[in-house]
DNA sequence: GAATCGTCTGTTTTT
DNA sequence: CAGACGATTC
C-alpha cells in the first residue's frame, strides 16, 4: 500500500458498489486494478465471485497470471467475446441453439452472406455486401433484432435472414457473442440471476471502448449487487468504428446511483517532455473533458524527429537507431517497439529490420489462425463437432478434390435446405437413398468424392473418444491427405507445412496446460484469439499497429508514418469526429513511450503500387517544437 | 468440373 | 503490388 499514492489507495480499497476509475495514460491503471482485486481476495472474497473484464486476450491472461502469482488464487478474467461465448456455451440452449455452436469469424461469416445474397438472387459485389455486413454488425452492437433494425427494408431482411441461416449451421458470429448473451439474459431471468450470483465482483476495464452490447451486458451482471468497478480514459477511446460509446464512462454516474468517481492523474510511466507533448496534442480535441496529466520522472530527452524520403529509408533510419540505442545505451530489444497507423506498414520494416538482423516480431496482424491451411484444418475438426457447420463443410468439400463443383454443391445445399437438414447428415441420407431428392443427381465421380468425404468424418468422429486433441489433428492431417494437396503449389508448400507443424505444437501445448482439454474449448479458443505466439527466450523488438498498443509501454518507441492520409487515416478525413479519434490514437502512440520518442514520417510513399508525396501529419505541428529535435540519417 | 489466364480492385483500426 | 474473382478454354 505503501507504494501507492491516495487516490490509487482508495480506489485499491474500494469493495462494494459501483465505482469508476478515470485513469490517464501511464497513472497506474493495472497496479490499482490488480492490488484492488488482491485486497478482495484478502477480505476473504472467494476467487470465483471476481469476474474481470479486460479488452484483449492477452490483457486477460497477464492480469490471471499476475492474481496467480500475487495471491495464488485463481480469478476468472476474459474478455466481453469470451465471456458471452462462455455464457453461451452453458445456457445458449434457452433460445433453441444447439450448444455445439460454431464460432464464425469475419470471413466465415461473408461468406454465409454471400450465399444469402445469391440465394435472393441479389448480386453479391463487394460494396454491398460490405455495407450489409456492417449493418448487421452495427445493429448487433446496438442490440437491435432484425425487426428494430429498420421495418422491412432490404438490410433488415437480409440481417434476418442472415441470422436464420446462421442458426441453421447451428453457429454464431462474434457480435452474437455480445448480442445473444444480452438477449439471453434479457429473456431468462433466472439465467441472469444465476451469472449475478456467481459473479459476485465485476471489474470492467476499458470502460471508454464498450460498446452498447458490452455496456448492456456489465449493467445486467451487475444490476443485482452493483459491485462494478470499471476503469478507463476517454481520451484513449479509439473503437468508435465498433460501436465504442466513450459517452458511456461520461454516463457512469448517472447509470450506476451513487457511483464513486475516481480520477488518477499523476503519470508514472513517462518523461515530462513526452508527456507535456502529448497533453498538447489532446487538447486540439474540442470534444473533451479537460484533464492535465503531470509527470514527476524528470524533463528527459527531447522527442526524435525524423523526415525520410520514401518509407525504406524511413524503415532504415529506425532499423539504424535500435543498432545504434542497442548498442550504446545497452538496452534490450524488448524495450523497444514500431507502432504503424495500418498492418500494411510493417512490411518496409520486415524488410529493414531482417537485413540489419535485429529479431523483431509482429503483434496482431494477419493472424495465424486466419491462414488458409490452419482455417482447412479447423474446418475439418469443426464437423467433427457439428452436423450442420455449413461454411466448414463447404471450405472442406472439395479439398482435396473430390470432383464435386460449385453446381453440384449449388444443388445439394438448395436441396438439404428444402429439407430442413443439417448438412451432413443430408448428405449420408443422400447416399443411402439417391431419389431423396428428385431433380439432383450425382455423377458417379461426385458420389464416390462425397462418400469418401463422409467416410473420413465419420471414422474421426468415431475415434474422437480415444484421441488426445493433437492425435486427432495429426489424423485429420493424415486421413484428409492434407499435405499431399499442399504440393500442388509448390511454391507455398513449405511455408504451409511449417504453420501446420506449429498447429500442431500448439494443440500438444494446450492439451498439456488444459486439466481437460475438449476439441469444442479448443476451436472456441482459437476462435476468439488473434495475438500469435511469440518465442520469450530471444527478445525481440516489438511491431504493431497503434490499436494493438493500447495498454502496453516501452521505454523507446518509434511511432512512424505520421503523415496526412494514414494519420489522420483518409477514411476520417471528412469527418470532425473521426478526426478526433484519430488524434486520440495518435496520443495513444504517444503515451506508450517511457523514456525516449521518435516521430518519423516520410515523404514519398508507395500506395496502391504507385509512388505518392505524402504532407507531414497536422499532429506533428499540433506537438509544440520545444519538445523535439530534428534527426538526421 | 477443373485449370488458366487476365482483370479488377482495393487499404484503416479488431474481438 | 497483390490477392481475389470471373471469364474462357480444355
Amino acid at each position: 500500500m505503501s507504494e501507492l499514492n491516495e487516490q490509487q489507495s482508495r480506489a485499491v480499497l474500494h469493495i462494494e458498489g459501483p465505482l469508476l476509475v478515470l485513469a490517464g495514460a501511464g497513472s497506474g491503471k493495472t497496479r490499482v486494478v490488480i492490488h484492488r482485486i488482491a485486497h478482495l481476495l484478502e477480505i476473504g472474497i472467494p476467487p470465483a465471485e471476481i469476474l474481470a473484464v479486460t479488452f484483449t486476450n492477452k490483457a486477460a491472461e497477464e492480469m490471471r497470471n499476475r492474481i496467480r502469482n500475487l495471491k495464488n488464487a485463481f480469478i476468472l478474467a476474459s474478455t466481453f467475446h469470451s465471456l458471452g461465448s462462455r455464457i453461451l456455451r452453458e445456457s445458449i440452449h434457452h433460445l433453441g441453439y444447439e450448444t455445439n455452436f460454431s464460432i464464425y469469424d469475419e470471413d466465415d461469416s461473408e461468406k454465409l452472406l454471400k450465399s444469402i445474397f445469391q440465394d435472393k438472387g441479389l448480386s453479391a459485389e463487394k460494396g454491398p455486401l460490405k455495407e450489409a455486413r456492417s449493418f448487421i454488425s452495427r445493429s448487433k452492437n446496438d442490440l437491435l433484432t432484425p425487426e428494430q433494425s429498420g421495418s422491412g427494408d432490404l438490410l433488415s431482411s437480409l440481417y434476418q435472414s442472415y441470422q436464420e441461416k446462421l442458426k441453421e449451421c447451428h453457429a454464431v458470429d462474434f457480435d452474437d457473442l455480445l448480442f445473444l448473451t444480452v438477449h439471453l439474459l434479457q429473456s431468462h431471468p433466472s439465467v441472469l440471476e444465476m451469472y449475478q450470483n456467481r459473479w459476485r465482483f465485476l471489474l470492467i476495464d476499458e470502460y471508454q471502448d464498450t460498446n452498447f452490447a458490452q455496456y448492456t451486458l456489465a449493467k445486467l451482471l451487475s444490476a443485482s449487487h452493483h459491485n462494478i468497478f470499471a476503469v478507463g480514459d476517454p481520451d484513449q477511446s479509439i473503437y468508435s468504428w465498433r460501436g465504442a460509446r466513450y459517452q458511456n464512462i461520461l454516463n457512469f454516474s448517472s447509470d450506476f446511483p451513487g457511483a464513486t468517481i475516481i480520477t488518477l492523474d499523476q503519470n508514472y510511466r513517462s518523461t515530462t517532455t513526452i508527456l507535456e507533448a502529448a497533453n498538447a496534442l489532446i487538447e486540439h480535441n474540442e470534444n473533451r473533458f479537460k484533464k492535465h496529466l503531470w509527470s514527476s520522472l524528470g524533463e528527459g530527452d527531447k522527442i526524435g524527429l525524423y523526415t525520410a524520403m520514401n518509407e525504406k529509408q524511413e524503415a532504415s533510419f529506425v532499423a539504424m537507431q535500435i543498432n545504434q540505442i542497442k548498442r550504446r545505451n545497452s538496452i534490450g530489444l524488448n524495450e523497444m517497439a514500431i507502432f504503424y497507423r495500418t498492418n500494411a506498414q510493417s512490411r518496409p520494416f520486415e524488410d529493414a529490420l531482417l537485413s540489419q538482423k535485429i529479431p523483431y516480431t509482429i503483434i496482431g496482424g494477419v493472424s495465424f489462425y486466419q491462414r488458409k491451411e490452419i482455417k482447412d484444418l479447423l474446418a475439418y475438426l469443426r464437423l467433427i463437432v457439428s452436423e450442420a457447420d455449413l461454411i466448414s463443410f463447404l471450405r472442406t468439400i472439395n479439398l482435396p478434390k473430390r470432383g464435386l463443383g460449385p453446381s453440384t454443391l449449388d444443388k445439394i445445399v438448395a436441396a438439404a435446405q428444402e429439407h430442413q437438414r443439417p448438412i451432413l447428415s443430408f448428405c449420408r441420407s443422400l447416399l443411402e437413398d439417391p431419389n431423396l431428392a428428385p431433380g439432383l443427381k450425382l455423377g458417379p465421380k461426385a458420389k464416390q468424392g462425397l462418400s469418401d468425404y463422409l467416410s473420413i468424418l465419420d471414422t474421426l468422429r468415431k475415434q474422437q473418444p480415444y484421441l488426445s486433441l493433437s492425435d486427432l489433428l495429426k489424423e485429420t492431417i493424415t486421413r484428409t491427405r492434407y499435405l499431399s494437396y499442399l504440393q500442388e503449389d509448390k511454391e507455398t508448400e513449405q511455408d504451409k507445412k511449417e504453420n501446420i507443424d506449429e498447429l500442431l505444437a500448439k494443440a500438444i501445448e494446450w492439451e498439456q496446460e488444459q486439466e481437460s482439454p475438449s476439441l469444442t474449448q479448443f476451436l472456441e479458443e482459437l476462435s476468439l484469439k488473434t495475438s500469435s505466439r511469440e518465442d520469450p527466450e530471444i527478445p525481440t523488438v516489438k511491431m504493431m499497429t497503434l490499436h494493438n498498443s493500447k495498454g502496453l509501454e516501452f521505454p523507446i518507441v518509434f511511432f512512424v508514418g505520421l503523415e496526412e492520409d494514414l494519420l489522420p487515416h483518409i477514411n476520417s478525413k471528412d469527418d470532425a469526429s473521426a478526426v478526433e479519434e484519430e488524434r486520440r490514437l495518435c496520443y495513444v502512440g504517444m503515451t506508450r513511450a517511457k523514456r525516449k520518442l521518435y516521430l518519423t514520417h516520410a515523404v514519398y510513399r508507395y500506395m496502391w503500387g504507385t509512388e505518392r508525396y505524402m504532407r507531414p501529419s497536422r499532429f506533428l505541428k499540433e506537438i509544440p517544437a520545444e519538445y523535439t529535435e530534428k534527426k538526421e540519417f
